[in-house]
DNA sequence: ATTAATTCTGCAACTTTGTTGCAAACCTTT
DNA sequence: AAAGGTTTGCAACAAAGTTGCAGAATTAAT
C-alpha cells in the first residue's frame, strides 16, 4: 500500500504522537466551525494531522480499521470540506484526493493557491504550501478565479 | 445540459458540418493508429471533432442517442488515450474529461503541455492549447515529470 | 446531574460508474 | 467471397457514491 509507505517515510507535518495539548486543538477546530465532537472526526482529523500526504477516502477506511462506516466518512469528508478544514485535490487518474486546508479557508471559501505533487514511484501527494501557483496569461475574455497545478515526477523520498 | 449550450457557443475547433474530405480525415486517423474503422469509433471521433469543448463518458453516451454499448464506449475512450487521439483532463470534481489530443501525441506518449480552463458558469471545459504551461519552482529533491494546469473561472462566452 | 433538543451515525437499499469474459458480429486482407 | 483477426454487445460483477430513516451520541438547558 503506497500510503502506508508514505506515513512512516514523509515527515513534513511531524508524525508525533498527540499530546493533550493536541487532542484539544482537534476539538478546537471542530467547535470553531459548529460541529459536534465526535469519535469519527476526532480519528479522521488525527489522520490528516499526523500524516503529511493527501488521503483518499479509501485510505480513511483502511487506516480507521473499518471502525466506521463508509457512509459516515464520506459524509464526515464532505462536511470538512464545506467547512473549509479540508480541500479536495484535482488528479489525472480521477480518484479523489483530500488534504488539510491552512487556516484562511473558512466556509465557502477555499484558499488553496499552493501547488500539489503526485510522486510516480510511491505515490504519495504532497501539498507543496511553499511554492504558489504561478501566473497564467489567459487569451482575451476568459476570467481567472481559481488556479490548480499538479505536479507529477518524482518526490524527495524516492 | 452545459455540454449542448457549449456546442453552439463555441468555435475553437470550427464546429461546421463535415465534408467527404474530413470523413476520409477520420478514417485516416483510426488507420493510422492500426485501428479497424468501426460505426463507434468513427461516430465517438466526429463528437470530439465537432465541438471544442471536452466530453466526459456521460456525454458522449448521451450524444450517441444510446446507440452504442456503454462497455463499448469505455473501451473506446481507453484506446484513444492508449493511441495518443486524445487525452484525460484531471478535474477537482472527479470526473474524467477527454480532449483531442494535437498532433504531436503518439502511443504512450502524450505532449499536452497545454493549459486546461474550466468555466463555472457554463462548465465547458476548453483546452487552451495556445497557452504553454508555466514554470513551477519546487523544493529541493523534487523532479517534476509532468505539469497539469487547470483554470476555472468565466469563459468568453459567458 | 438529568432531561430535552439537536446533531450525527449506521444500516439498508439503491444509483452510478467502471471492469471482465465470452460468443456473435464486424472489419480487413487475401 | 472466405479466413483471420478485431471489435462489439451482453451478462454478470465490482467499486464508488447517495439517500432516508430510526437509533445513538452530543450539546444545551434546566
Amino acid at each position: 500500500m503506497a500510503l502506508l509507505t508514505a506515513s512512516s517515510a514523509i515527515i513534513l507535518n511531524k508524525s508525533r504522537k498527540f499530546t493533550s495539548m493536541e487532542t484539544i486543538s482537534i476539538d478546537n477546530i471542530l467547535k470553531r466551525n459548529q460541529l459536534s465532537v465526535t469519535d469519527s472526526r476526532k480519528k479522521i482529523l488525527e489522520l490528516f494531522q499526523g500524516n503529511a500526504g493527501a488521503l483518499a477516502h479509501s485510505d480513511i477506511e483502511k487506516r480507521t480499521g473499518e471502525k466506521f462506516d463508509r457512509v459516515t466518512i464520506y459524509r464526515t469528508l464532505q462536511t470538512f470540506v464545506e467547512k473549509g478544514i479540508i480541500h479536495t485535490i484535482p488528479t489525472a487518474d480521477n480518484s479523489v484526493l483530500y488534504a488539510l486546508c491552512k487556516d484562511e479557508c473558512t466556509t465557502g471559501h477555499h484558499h488553496d493557491n499552493h501547488v500539489h505533487f503526485v510522486c510516480d514511484n510511491c505515490n504519495v501527494t504532497y501539498c507543496l504550501d511553499s511554492v504558489v501557483t504561478p501566473e497564467v496569461n489567459l487569451p482575451q475574455g476568459f476570467k481567472p478565479q481559481v488556479i490548480d497545478v499538479v505536479v507529477s515526477g518524482i518526490c524527495k523520498n524516492c
